[in-house]
DNA sequence: GGAGACCGGACAGAAAGGGTCTGGTTGGGA
DNA sequence: TCCCAACCAGACCCTTTCTGTCCGGTCTCC
């Protein structure tokens, strides 16, 4: 292992694309998130709080309460939703915080972990959760 | 935090960058890089083991040992000594193995994580020492 | 045949991951 | 009105991984 994401994360990007794949506005239950998903319910709460505290989901209580998306789908990223859940991604450590690395001035590998965190930036923030929608329909 | 990779891996790529400024073949005792470099010794010992097995670099037992690369600096890449301490990099468990998640044939999701590590090993992978050589010189 | 170095693995404390549970709050509907 | 369905917030717990340390063994140069 080592360089992974969290199950959280993961939790969370499949949660998103499937408020994705309803028209906007659409509200869905805790458990029906969860049980369409997969995702155990008590932990899935956990995670959607983080994604309505980012700004990312709505969510309404009461009665057909449930959650949805905050913006239009392709409006979000999996790099928001990865980070709304997991915190910021750093490749390594200097990368987000070169000052907690005394040897970042002179270290001679701090640029490539910059490179490669740029890439995975580029890419991650690239993917719009419309982008990951299930049904190839629903263009017209 | 969350995708991140370990102290080891950092460890192992410093160490590493600090064989590939020495002419091939010389060798540095594990006493010596850790001090260059500011590593736990214990725990340097370990990771060149992993680098020794993985076969990126030779090592010399008796008096004056220590450790050489195995091979010319240019033909080591960042990705093979991280993975040699980490383990395979997957950036999400259905990169490296989709029959561990029921899902991932018909997972819409599946194919943005093979995209992102892609993307990751493209750069992981043509970063050689060579490149992570601290002094420009010696070039000839 | 030392002394100096690597080898191999057991061990351990700390931190993070992954998840559960409980009590509280909100709001819709009978 | 009042109750129930849902979300909200956080404490709690177990397990795994990380980040090392330590020690006995082996090799090799001098
Ligand atoms: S790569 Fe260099 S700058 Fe970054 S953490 Fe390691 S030593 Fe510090
Ligand atoms: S992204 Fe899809 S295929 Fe990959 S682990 Fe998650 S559910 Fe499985």
């Amino acid at each position: 292992m080592g360089l992974q994401l969290t199950r959280g994360a993961e939790y969370a990007v499949r949660a998103m694309s499937y408020l994705a794949r309803y028209p906007e506005g659409h509200v869905s239950s805790l458990h029906e998130i969860g049980e369409a998903q997969d995702i155990p319910e008590s932990f899935l709460a956990k995670i959607l709080q983080s994604l309505v505290r980012a700004g990312l989901t709505v969510s309404q209580r009461g009665a057909h309460g449930g959650f949805a998306l905050a913006r239009p789908a392709a409006e979000i990223t999996m790099q928001q939703v990865i980070e709304a859940v997991d915190g910021p991604i750093s490749v390594n450590q200097c990368v987000l915080s070169p000052e907690d690395c005394a040897r970042s001035a002179s270290c001679s590998v701090h640029e490539a972990w910059l490179r490669a965190q740029s890439q995975l930036m580029d890419v991650l923030g690239s993917i719009t959760l419309e982008s990951l929608a299930p049904e190839p329909a629903a263009v017209g």
